[in-house]
DNA sequence: ATTAGCACTCTGAATAACAGAGTGCTAACA
DNA sequence: TGTTAGCACTCTGTTATTCAGAGTGCTAAT
């Protein structure tokens, strides 16, 4: 038997493992491997390549004399090696199309909704980062009174994302006043990168005509406010219950509470989410490689959405490492397929 | 010894009983009683008033020979008759306080972080019922295009409350066309209440000049949009996992999950809630009183917030029955006046 | 009316016994 | 040399048993 062959046994006896521990949950011993692969090999057989698995720490025990559980790497070798790509079944995209009435949602309820689809479909906790007009380059910016101080600002980008903030301002401010100012900040700041508007704005401060100066001088402060406001990123969560009715966390509340702890804390989670979107394609994490206390128990599938070339955003699924990764993949990139229809046709429209 | 004289020494020793209990969370003995009120009575005599509390259904034992645990009807007749009321300590109220910084604050968020610094302080959950701009009445309506076909509209309520809304429309509409409609809308419908806005609308219908026909249908059309986008009420929630970690449900996942199923839904809670703020009174409901499946183990205090004598939303904390009552409900009705005088303020300025 | 004393009850923790599942090793086999 | 049957061994989770502790209700004394 060569090494190709013994090699290829091997990730046999690891993928039938991992799918059995998908299954069942509970630790697999050889007497199942051997049935799962019809009698080819006996049970002693897979014991002894079970020795090897653990040996190359794809699967350990949970102690002497139990069956094995993948491993953090063992999930990894079998997500990369051994899981061809499927698609979504028609029912379950049939499924998640009608979660969508595009021409009369908001786009935060576009969001809300396929994300509770998502999570129904695959029993795990969805997330969603929301494409933020931060990210985006400036179209249109409005301002106007809603109050004898109140200003209602409207920052426009290129996307069409929109978004919009009720600010307060030192001086009362007419309707003409306001609309100077947002031509002003228009004009000037069209097709600039939206995070990077305050250090334009000053740039531009000290070119512009002396008349010209106490509007600019107060649009900015108007546009430091509203950028203030606006949040960095949002995460939407959705089915958080699926993940902790899984068997993983059922019988332990610490666990439980940890999870929840991180879920709603949130930030660390958004941080390594946003990272991961700096690549345009489906990833993958599993247990510590997610390397945030509390999610060691858990994967994540994430996959980028986007108008064009430009990832907007994130869709995932947060589940236990136990999870249907076939299944889950498909189910997240259809979703992200489903939200890049909607924005690109969105950003037709508009 | 005579009758009033009997029933205060059994209100004492059910007050006893009931904090004992919020202390420990485990069912209170005689002899623990007895020592609480300095050995006043004996626990033997103690025995003898439990037992009369028992037949009256204040309080009740897990089992036979376990100490006693108070019943609703226990909780309910200690809020109601020996809960003095207190007010918040300095700190307390400076904590609260410097959680706001309402200058440069969105009103949703300032709800937020009120909310957080509620569930921090009282270690429970906290419930916010966010005024809605359905409940006002029209102050100012605005349009802006926003993309060909895409259209930002702005509803602003008596109250200063904004809502605004994109919407695709399906004709393109230049600037000037959305202005004049907004300014029709404005004009034939301030004051009017938001609720019963498109009624309002279609009665008027057949009132206007026929050169306004178009017009208003077109007004019409894109209001509807507005006010089906709207939502009709929001609940915010926060540190539910304070709840969770309640010893309550620390040992018990299946009462946990159906804790955390009705507040996903939220739909219930919502509805309890606000018929609740019809009465401007803080309100406290207790264990089976709520009516809710999953929240038996539950009691609520919600306060109502608002702008003069109107009722715009409520603020209130959910924990498990063995609270705080006398520190809960002082924080919650800080924090709502806390949100009362914001909004003022925020009327004033508007 | 109150209380000391006591027999009785129930829980929760600790312990032991045990069936079940799975392993690793050895020796036989193809 | 790779595979397999067989077996002794290990570990878990469940069930049964015991036992101390806490609390009660009742009775009789104060």
């Amino acid at each position: 038997m060569n090494v190709t062959d013994s090699e290829r046994r091997r990730n046999n006896i690891l993928e039938a493992i991992v799918e059995a521990y998908l299954e069942t949950a509970s630790p697999v011993g050889s007497e199942l491997v051997s049935r799962k692969m019809r009698k080819q090999l006996s049970s002693a057989t897979i014991r002894n390549v079970m020795g090897e698995l653990e040996e190359a720490g794809l699967v350990e025990q949970p102690h002497t004399s139990a069956g094995r559980v993948p491993t953090d790497r063992g999930y990894r070798l079998y997500v990369d090696q051994l899981l061809e790509a499927v698609e979504l079944s028609a029912e379950e995209l049939q499924q998640m199309l009608a979660s969508v009435h595009p021409n009369e949602l908001e786009l935060k309820q576009l969001f809300q909704r396929v994300g509770e689809v998502l999570a129904e479909q695959s029993h795990q906790a969805t997330v969603i980062l929301e494409p933020t007009v931060k990210h985006s380059r400036v179209k249109q910016i409005e301002l106007l009174p809603v109050g004898v101080r109140k200003l209602l600002c409207v920052l426009v980008g290129q996307e069409t994302l929109v978004v919009s903030h009720v600010i307060e301002v030192e001086q009362p401010i007419s309707r003409e006043e306001a609309l100077s100012l947002a031509h002003f900040l228009t004009s000037e700041l069209t097709g600039l990168p939206i995070q990077e508007l305050l250090t334009s704005l000053e740039g531009r401060l000290s070119e512009v005509d002396a008349s010209l100066a106490d509007l600019a001088r107060r649009s900015l402060a108007i546009l430091q406010t509203v950028l203030a406001t606006e949040p960095e990123e949002r995460l939407l969560l959705e089915g958080t219950l699926y993940l902790v009715e899984q068997p993983e966390f059922r019988k332990n509340p610490n666990k439980t509470h940890q999870l929840l702890r991180q879920l709603e804390l949130r930030q660390a989670l958004m941080a390594k989410m946003r990272e991961e979107l700096g690549s345009p394609r489906t990833c993958v994490r599993i247990g510590r490689e997610i390397n945030i206390e509390g999610l060691e128990a858990c994967s994540y599938i994430l996959a980028p959405f986007g108008v064009r070339q430009a990832v907007l955003g994130g869709i995932g699924v947060l589940g236990p490492k136990r999870m249907d990764y076939r299944r889950t993949r498909a189910l997240v990139e259809g979703a992200a397929d489903l939200l890049s229809d909607v924005l690109t046709q969105w950003e037709l429209n508009g």
